[in-house]
DNA sequence: TATGAATGAGAATTCATTCAT
DNA sequence: AATGAATGAATTCTCATTCAT
């Protein structure tokens, strides 16, 4: 990628992390990138598309690198630990990013939602493979897939987002174990 | 409640989960309420009093619900299955205001900070003791409660969302049956 | 008119005329008119607005001045007098208005182009009726009257400009009886 | 001139009475002539020479044409005739560029002010030169020359860009039949 | 010589908040 | 108590101009 497109991605997942989109302005966004205000239009139409790019940038991230690690494992259930494991890490390394993305995903209508939509639809469907897969294998039971992979989606996404804001940091080794716990082999004693 | 107060108060929650709360201006929210400009600052210091007290008002109501429907109820997983059943169903008659509350909550810095927190806390607290409670009866096997309170409240929430975003309604009955499933029983076949 | 709107409709043919319309912001206009930027918004859309409603209303009153002062005026060559004595007054009077006029007349593409465009032939048209009525009345010879009637405006229009540009004021007087034998009787000996 | 030099000019002509001169960007006018934007301030010290300059240089070829075209006539009733006939032709060709210079002439104080007043002098001098000829050779009978041509620009000059505005084209037959006889020899039966 | 990326002053416009009625 | 006209700070975005390549 373009460097200064990236310097201007960092210093806006920064700022809006802090201060949430609509309350970070575009001169605060130049002046952590050390860019001219009129830098950032030559690299994004305007701050809807600036704030889309930047979702469907983390998206496709956090996508791949899942999509890479999972590769060459057999088992579904080892497929959900690995899963479970990168979010999380991802989650620790880039939490300025996670929480903007909880904050503004469940945006309102703006000109990209329809490519915002696809682009987290792609993110879900990976889970949902394996745990289709992992009924197919018999290793799982679930009835519905998607609220299966939309769940533990919702376990990694809150339990991290709530250590970061509660805490101060994202507590890996330990959400992991309980997460893969409860998902794989429920409450129950 | 004062019941003009609460008129603002449908009528905000009405427009922030439309618009956002930055995206919705004070005359929108007067016009809605049928009251003038002014009026809204009578019954609120600011915007952001406003945001804030919508905000508790509706953390408040939920865990008011929840505890008032699980009283009686002897066994922690019984308990935890009223707990789904509850959430979603306030989830699926306010879902404005959930749009609103998961959008708003992983807020910034702002005066009423310390006064959300402590709310939401509350919250989490109910469904923390529940599953204390499973512990000690022996019924549940979780090391670290609040991980696996945190868990139920990010599925729930998350799922919830994802159906009224992506499919126009929360279907409550497919995802109470399995959600509660993977939260007790697990995955594992 | 609403007085406030007048305040604003005077500070900006002002200013208008001194600095052009693109070259005037509606700060400047605020100023000039003792009133707060955002008032301007309350009165008027927009600056292109602003801009149109100004010469729609001008062209309105120099057409109703030109038809109330003929009135009751029986021959067409004593109407062409007085239409050349009104317009010249007035030209004198607002000067600032007419610089203005002649300037952003001959605009480009806009919203309100079509609402122009009308109220122009409006006062056309007048100027055209009289030369109709003086052919029908075997006073005046013309071929064409829209184009005596276009050429009467240009030639008043342009010698009151030229004279506020060039030398800082408009002679009526002198103008007035030049332009009246020219275009009644030629300039052939 | 330098051939880079006219290509510049012919794409502002174009823009400018597309869009206006405060409407056109440097880029744009870089784009319809086909150079970089750099190279715009290598041959104009700014944007506002740029106009002048176009301005100017409009005028002048303008005075230039009419200078040539009547030289050999003798009467001032044919020098008259001509020069009608030669400005409606010029403007039929260039009616772009006759609108900017309409819209622009009537400028505003910028630093080539002075300059420009001169061009233009220049070429209403032609004219009143005319006239005084006709007056001293008995042929004509006005007492201000002044008013006399100024009458006279203003009769060609907004019949032409009514024609444009109104109808699309220029007709110049029709026009310029109907001014000489206005001009000449009035409206009186 | 020619280019176009980078800049930042400055423009239009919005909107939370105040306050006279 | 209720209102909404008025305000101006703050925001997004544009564009003339510069300058390194």
């Amino acid at each position: 990628m373009n460097p200064k497109r990236e310097k201007i991605f960092n210093a806006a997942v920064k700022k809006f992390s802090e201060k949430g989109t609509t309350g970070t302005t575009m001169k605060e966004i130049s002046q952590e990138a050390g860019v001219g205000k009129g830098t950032l239009y030559r690299y994004f139409e305007d701050k809807e598309d600036l704030v889309s790019s930047l979702m469907s940038y983390g998206f496709e991230r956090l996508t791949e690198v899942i999509k890479r690690e999972i590769e060459g494992i057999e088992s579904a259930t080892d497929k959900i630990k690995k899963v479970v494991e990168v979010q999380l890490e991802f989650y620790k390394k880039h939490c300025d990013f996670c929480r903007f993305l909880t904050r503004e995903f469940w945006g309102y209508k703006n000109k990209f939602e329809e490519n915002i939509k696809e682009i987290r639809s792609d993110y879900t469907v990976v889970i949902e493979g394996i745990i289709e897969e992992g009924i197919e294998e018999n290793e799982f039971k679930a009835k519905d897939p998607e609220v299966a992979a939309v769940s533990l989606i919702g376990m990694v996404n809150l339990t991290a987002l709530h250590w970061f804001m509660f805490k101060g940091e994202v507590a890996v080794d330990k959400i992991r174990e309980e997460v893969i716990d409860i998902f794989l082999s429920g409450m129950l004693n």
